[in-house]
DNA sequence: GAGTGGTCTAGACCACATG
DNA sequence: ATGTGGTCTAGACCACTCT
């Protein structure tokens, strides 16, 4: 007999039918689920109807398939977290502190892959609250190319990502990221007016073009407890 | 005439062709495709056919849906990331340091939302590298239950999620991470060796049941450069 | 009214698993 | 030999948008 139905397109029945199942244990992680052909009977509907509920299931990883073998429940991982960063701070203010070409540091070739002599942009950018204290210090390295144009005094207002994409296949970008904990040296205490020593979250970008070329580099320094970072991992909801 | 196919299925040559003409930049964000019925006739393909070609690409978030009106390439996102966390690092061993039942002190209590009075279990574990230096430092607390086995006698050398797991559904659980940089105090100095007030990464990670119930809070400390994370963001490959 | 995407069906053929 | 999932088709109806 049908299973109690609740509203929507069929596939959608199927597929939260399935998961709160799944949800409430019926369906144990490693178990075979019912086969397409007992699912058609069981919710009258036709098999690429409940094929397309099963999809919804298998791309939220919920569930997996063994071709010729059946659907099964999935071991939940817990290690991928997703994670969200942006500079922005609630209520804090933004302003540039400095945008000029030099010739990259040791730290800036390696990440950027150029030699020393190959000229880059660099941009410095503090992060200000409300009560006026310095909170974060962002620099973006770019490499220098002839055909961008004059950066210093074009430039000045324009954000990173409104700079760099105009020149890349918007698609042709993506980022990586590396976090890490650091103490602020002589120079980041005296720009970030806090004491040498104190720890900083320190959020490193490689923005990445498609030929794997490197297009960007950033580097964000955030006093603590601003701009921790965080993410979910599993199945919400 | 119909474009240039590959091989394996033909949902799949549809996508990938899409795919890379999209990366090409034959179509830029915000651009309509072709519609349904135009593939068809470009792919001499059923219109179901191409329907999983392109559900393929949305839901890889390369293009979107305006139902009625046509499909269109999405502007890519740089602000979430995909980050692997474990608290497994390579080459290093992991000893524990102490199991036993404690009241919870106002951090854990916080984190678990639970009265001062509810003994909690703490898991206390070393990750040592292979010169034998102390590199991680990782607390685990879980909320006592009567239900529950004898846990120090018995559970000394199985792990987190395998004691966790067994008392829940284990699709009940999915988890929240919170990352930041922390100066070691004494006492975390003392237990990891090191300097007061050096750097370290901290993970946090809370474990949540279905019922938004807390099943467990973890702290993994580890010293820099150590255990940074790292994630992607974007369209690989 | 013509075109669009969203849903659904009832078949079909295939390659592979298991007994 | 039977059952499974993987692919594919040729229709159908709907609700909506655009003009």
């Amino acid at each position: 007999m049908p299973r109690t139905s609740k509203k929507g397109p069929l596939y959608t029945t199927i597929y939260s039918q399935l998961r709160s199942e799944i949800f409430k244990g019926a369906f144990l992680p490693g178990e075979m689920l019912p086969s397409e052909s007992q699912l058609c009977s069981e919710f009258q509907a036709s098999r690429e109807t409940v094929r397309k509920g099963l999809k919804e299931l298998e791309s939220e990883e919920l569930i997996y398939s063994r071709p010729k073998i059946g659907y099964f429940v999935s071991t939940p991982r817990h290690s991928d977290f997703t994670v969200n960063f942006t500079e922005y701070i609630e209520g804090c203010t933004t302003q540039y502190k400095n945008i000029h070409g030099i010739f990259p540091d040791e730290q800036v070739q390696k990440a950027l892959d150029i030699p020393p002599n190959q000229v880059v942009i660099e941009f410095e950018q503090l992060t200000i609250n409300p009560e006026g204290a310095i909170i974060a210090y962002s620099k973006k390295y770019l490499p220098y190319e002839r055909a961008h144009p004059s950066v210093e005094s074009e430039l000045n207002y324009a954000v990173f990502p409104e700079i760099t994409m105009p020149k890349l296949d918007t698609f042709s970008l993506y980022t990586s990221i590396r976090i890490s904990a650091v103490a602020a040296d002589d120079s980041l205490a005296e720009i970030m007016q806090c004491s040498p020593g104190e720890p900083l979250l320190l959020v490193e970008r490689f923005f990445i073009q498609q030929d794997e070329q490197l297009a960007g580099y950033a580097l964000f320094y955030v006093k603590q407890p601003y701009g921790q970072l965080n993410g979910m991992s599993g199945h919400r909801l």
